[in-house]
DNA sequence: TTGACACATTCCGATATAGGCATATGATGG
DNA sequence: CCATCATATGCCTATATCGGAATGTGTCAA
C-alpha cells in the first residue's frame, strides 16, 4: 500500500490550503460561482473544479444550480468531525489542572529554547 | 508541481488517520515510549517513529529521552492553528441567523435526499 | 442549429508520501 | 568491549494526489 485514503474525508479535504482558502472565502462572500472563485484565488478554472469536487464529496461544500453557473457554498456540517475531534484536546488544555499543565510545558520549552539557541517563529 | 506542500503543518499532519489516532492515545495515556505506541495501535515500530517525526516537526509531540526510551507526549499547542481556523466556522453556524441558516440547509438536504433515493451514511 | 459561455472531466507528468524491510545509531547491562 | 534492547533512518515500491492542457458536457441566445 501507499499512503492511506485521503480526499475521502473532511481532515484530508482541508490539509489543502487552497482548499481552505475556498472555505474561508465562501464563509465570508457567501454562494459563488466557479469562475469566480478562480478569478479570487487566482487559480485556473478545473483547479477550481477539482477542488470543489473534494469538497462536495466530502460534504462541506453544496452546489446549486442557476443557468450556466454552479453556486457552491459553504455546508459547515462537514466540519463537525474535525471541530470534535479538535475540541476534544481544546478541553484538554483548558482544564486539566487548570492550565498548570500548559504552564510547565511552556516553563519547559522556554528553558530548552534558552539551551538549544534556536528560537520558534 | 505536483501535491503542494504536506506534513508541514498541523493540518496535513492530522489528516493521517494513524497519526490522529496517536494524538487520542497520548491525551488519554500521557507519555508513552514509541514501541508502547506501536504495539498499542497495531503498527510496525518503524511506522511509529516515522509517524512521530512528523508530529514532532510540526509541534504536535514533545520527546523526553529517558534511558534507552524516548517518552513521547502531546503539545496541544501545535494544534492551534487549527483549532483556530475551524473555530472561525463554528462561529458562524451558530451565530448567523441564530441557527436559521442550518435550518434552511437542513431542509434543502432533506429535500434532495427525498429526491435522490441516495442514502447519506 | 450554431456559437459562446460556464463548468466538469480526462489524460498527462512530477512528486511526496505511507509502508515494508533492512540497517544504523544509541544507551544499558554484563 | 560486546550483546541487547529501543529508536531512527535509508532504500524501495505502489499509489494518490496536484497542476496543466485539452476536451467533453450542458445551457443559453440568436
Amino acid at each position: 500500500m501507499a499512503r492511506a485514503a485521503t480526499t475521502s474525508d473532511a481532515f484530508n479535504a482541508i490539509a489543502e490550503p487552497q482548499r481552505r482558502k475556498i472555505l474561508v472565502l465562501l464563509l465570508r462572500g457567501g454562494e459563488r460561482a466557479v469562475t469566480e472563485l478562480a478569478r479570487d484565488l487566482r487559480m485556473s478554472q478545473p483547479q477550481a473544479s477539482k477542488h470543489l469536487r473534494v469538497l462536495r464529496e466530502v460534504g462541506l461544500v453544496q452546489v446549486r444550480e442557476a443557468g450556466k453557473q454552479r453556486l457552491y457554498d459553504l455546508d459547515v456540517r462537514g466540519l463537525r468531525p474535525v471541530n470534535e475531534w479538535v475540541g476534544g484536546f481544546e478541553k484538554f488544555w483548558n482544564e486539566t489542572f487548570d492550565g498548570l499543565d500548559e504552564y510547565m510545558r511552556d516553563l519547559k520549552q522556554a528553558r530548552q529554547e534558552e539551551l538549544s539557541d534556536d528560537d520558534d517563529q
